[in-house]
DNA sequence: TAGGTATTACGAAAATAGTCGTATATTCGG
DNA sequence: CCGAATATACGACTATTTTCGTAATACCTA
């Protein structure tokens, strides 16, 4: 194996834009246009060149056998979250995941079957 | 009160060096410039660029009373950690706080140590 | 004190991101 | 069949970030 080595970069735009494909699995620019226009004023064309780029960089596939493409992510949710999130690691919590991990329950709250969740994991990690 | 409602945007470079800042207290540019030095190759007047501008924006106080200026980062380490936090819950876990936790705590190993601070927090939360 | 070294200031180039207008092609309703 | 609506392609413009060269100045030391 050992395919991706190759370091996973979106931009926040691009993240946008992914963030809308892992939820849909698959969409037209359409359809993620209208997900990005809930939260912000932009323009069609402006979404469509995006994941036109992102589909150079190989960030996106697609379908264009139609005449309206419709777009999958080719970059792995759990496997970009993990990416990302070593980074903010590394760059703003010392290498320290504790560190991130007490910021995030300390600041942002969490419903109790969250904590529940949380327990869960933490209880299996204790045992082992 | 209320000052502080002006988004912290530190770039990628920005926040490296106020890692550096926050590690050292105060620091002339030479000194931050040897920190990044390590990690990566840079000239130094890239590096003190940088710091100039970040002084333009606020990022950094600096006492130039002296030939060689020193600096000390502005904005406050918990702050701004809490405040890309927040992002990057939003741009990259649907907003779920809980969902980076797991992510976190499943993909980089913590000390029983830590584990045990983690879960001290969270009896913490759990009795409110 | 003269010459090398370190420091800041500044401008500008290069790289990256984000924006959108316009042209062209396709589809669809009437 | 025609016109409106919808889609993609593409170039260009703006803004931001990163980079560094060069000049001016201060400092130090032989």
């Amino acid at each position: 194996m050992m395919s991706n080595t190759k370091s996973i970069r979106p931009t926040e735009s691009e993240l946008e834009i992914l963030q809308s494909l892992w939820a849909r699995g698959s969409a037209t620019v359409r359809e993620v246009h209208e997900d990005l226009a809930l939260t912000k004023d932009v323009g069609y064309t402006t979404t469509l060149k995006l994941m036109q780029i992102m589909h150079e960089k190989g960030l996106v596939k697609r379908d264009d056998s139609m005449r309206t493409h419709v777009y999958q992510a080719a970059v792995n949710k759990e496997k970009t979250q993990k990416h990302l999130l070593g980074k903010m690691i590394d760059n703003l919590f010392g290498g320290s995941p504790t560190q991130l991990v007490i910021q995030a329950l300390g600041e942002h709250k969490a419903s109790r079957e969250e904590l529940e969740k949380i327990q869960a994991l933490l209880d299996n990690l204790k045992n082992q």
